[in-house]
DNA sequence: CGCACATAGTGAGTATGCTCAGTACTATGT
DNA sequence: ACATAGTACTGAGCATACTCACTATGTGCG
């Protein structure tokens, strides 16, 4: 990762809280990343992988879209890159024709065993600093922004 | 902004923390960035203009890039679109002649001025839930990450 | 039945972030 | 002075997010 200066503060804004927050993200989304990489993943693919491993049953596009909290777009890419590889299967719903159910593949739930392991590691890493209480009242801060802007 | 579903729990992740924080960050750009857009700004255009702004002395893009806290090929592109539309001008330093000094444009100005505005009211909306000392303690937890991923 | 509307997914295009490689220039050390 | 190292910026190309528009299919109502 490149080498970056401090977050410095915008002497125009009085309140930088969301600018901390985006600077925050950006940052940790780069460190999981970098070592996620080296196991072939990433941030986005891990989450998806997880959500499918976790399903007893196979999810359709939608439902993995909805849980994963993005736009159905971007799960299409996200799919499309980790069937690609061999990791998740496109199958036609049986009754829904317009619809898919995609599962992890045998490759796909060994990749995302080492993955989630590794992304284990980077997130206790990430969050070593901060005890059982404040991560709960993290939880509860990021939940109050969330309730906010999803009015 | 489409609908979407409640941000759902991963069963197989038993510490879902860093997952709220890019959830909260991604659906929190998109608020702003909603109606930012309708005075023909965003998240990533304001911020570059609100640095230039505060800046008594011209900016290079390095300068731009450590105070943004981005990748220097991110500012690049950034200053492209707004040079692009005349809100930024880029000229040869005078004495360093790798080097471009930045400044905001008089259009540039009072763009910066309108987002500006247009932003305070989007973030104090996405902040409304939180009492100062709630936005203290959350900048403090957000630090002690920052710290952790930036050894 | 048949029309209207809704839903599932993707193509096209955009924005914002990244890395790596390359060009052009500056700075430094012997 | 000259080679070497470092810095400033951009081109190329990728990843992840978005919207809008479109196709194909399902659903529901008169």
């Amino acid at each position: 990762m490149q080498k970056r200066g401090v977050l410095m503060k915008a002497p125009g804004s009085s309140d930088i809280l969301v600018d901390e927050l985006f600077a925050t993200t950006v940052r940790l989304r780069a460190f999981t990343d970098a070592r996620l990489r080296e196991c072939g993943a990433s941030v986005a693919r891990v989450r998806a992988m997880r959500m499918l491993a976790a399903s007893p049953e196979p999810l359709r596009m939608r439902d993995l879209s909805e849980m994963l909290g993005v736009a159905a777009r971007t799960t299409t890419t996200v799919v499309d890159s980790l069937e690609r590889e061999g990791l998740v299967a496109r199958v036609r719903h049986p009754v829904d024709r317009r619809a898919f159910l995609l599962t992890l593949t045998e490759v796909g739930r060994e990749r995302h065993l080492e993955a989630e392991a590794v992304d284990r590691e980077a997130l206790a890493a990430a969050t070593r600093g901060l005890d059982a209480a404040d991560r709960e009242r993290l939880r509860e801060l990021l939940a109050v922004i969330r309730e906010a802007v999803e009015g």
